[in-house]
DNA sequence: GATTTGTACAGGGTTTTTCCTGTTTTTTAA
DNA sequence: TTAAAAAACAGGAAAAACCCTGTACAAATC
């Protein structure tokens, strides 16, 4: 044990193989040590008020069940601003990246990145207060000046609703009915929608929603 | 440093950052050490070339680029057959734990298992030369006696081979050229298969498809 | 007040899908 | 070898999906 203090961090994943692996190469790493491992928002929640200290960094995972990463950073942001959170997933999934990056992560580390990258990173995030590596800072970038990224071709209510009823085993006709709307209208959100997204038929459209997560799955 | 003589282990995982934590959890139980770490099946086939020392233990990920678990346990089988694998994976799918016990992995731990199971997993296949937790047991019970997992509504290649065609935005038609079959072959095929299934429609197989893993996705 | 914009809807046509009921050909097995 | 089973294929028809163009009407904008 050094005398020296060093900076505290809690980790968050559901993962718990990977979450006590993770522990101890931070407490490899010089001038960091874990304060504890939570296995969701939920159960950090729980931690944070009991525990007699408060990290100073956080690592989340993104992907957990009870409380996934989304919700536990909006809800450290509002209880705990000062902690600095970095998110940690299994991919690199874009809209992933820049939504917790909007919400306010510091930094964003994929699973597979080396070792070292995160011991920089930790330092980094020390001295600077964040830390974006090469490939979150070019998602970034692309997501301002092309903000087909950010905002993408988007739907307004009766349009989701649409898809979302397209991406099951009704006909149009029935989802007319169950809309309170004519079929023809209907026909016509579809092909708006399709011309927009370029596709050309349901099946490219149930496709393009799994995709962009417009629908819930599983 | 232990005189005693320790397991040795290698880990192959695509996900640097957890290959690197869990080669430090396993250094800290008493008896094992990692030997070297791989990244994909392709990398461990070198490795185990050069290397001076073949390792006891092989703690296998499934899911990996280039050479996946299943191609490389498949490999070690010919080539290492003495070498006791173990799977890891993310996900405890039926269809992947009891693919890997039939080609031969002596256990199966999944990444959010505590760390004490996997030591103790570790010990038990040194004595016994192997490791199934009561998850992996029961799947293989449940697999023995409803083959309902097992076989479940199964396909033959072709009608696979359509089915995931038939995820996609091609027509009927397209996919018989593609299979160089008549049109009406493939309507066949959609008319058992919606029957076998339960289906209205297209999209239906298209979401059974999803569901039950029939086609790569993301 | 006039014009643009957005939403709901229609006519009417083509293509694709879906469904039912067969026949022919190939494979398997008795 | 021969009967049975499985696979490939067809005719024909209704339903659904797809596509284009155009109208009615309200709300927002100028």
């Amino acid at each position: 044990m050094e005398v020296t203090k060093s900076y505290t961090v809690a980790i968050v994943d559901d993962h718990l193989l990977f979450a006590s692996s993770l522990e101890k190469l931070i407490g490899s790493f010089k001038g960091f040590q874990v304060l504890f491992k939570a296995e969701n928002g939920e159960d950090l929640k729980n931690q944070l008020k009991t525990q007699a200290q408060i990290p100073q960094i956080i690592l989340l995972d993104i992907n957990m069940p009870i409380m996934n990463g989304f919700e536990t950073l909006k809800w450290l942001k509002i209880k705990h601003p000062q902690v600095i959170v970095l998110a940690l997933s299994m991919d690199d999934n874009e809209m992933y990246i820049l939504r917790m990056l909007k919400e306010g992560a510091k930094g964003y580390f994929l699973k597979d990145i080396h070792p070292g990258e995160l011991e920089t990173g930790l330092n980094e995030v020390i001295e600077k207060g964040f830390y974006y590596s090469d490939r979150v800072t070019s998602i970034m970038v692309d997501a301002l000046h092309d903000n087909k990224m950010t905002s993408g071709p988007s739907f307004n209510d009766n349009e989701l609703e649409f898809i979302q009823m397209a991406c099951s085993e009704m006909t149009y006709k029935e989802i007319a009915e169950k809309m309170k709307l004519s079929p023809k209208t209907i026909d016509g959100y579809r092909q708006d929608i399709f011309k927009k997204l370029g596709l050309r038929n349901r099946v490219g459209l149930v496709l393009y929603a799994l995709k962009n997560k417009l629908i819930e799955f599983r």
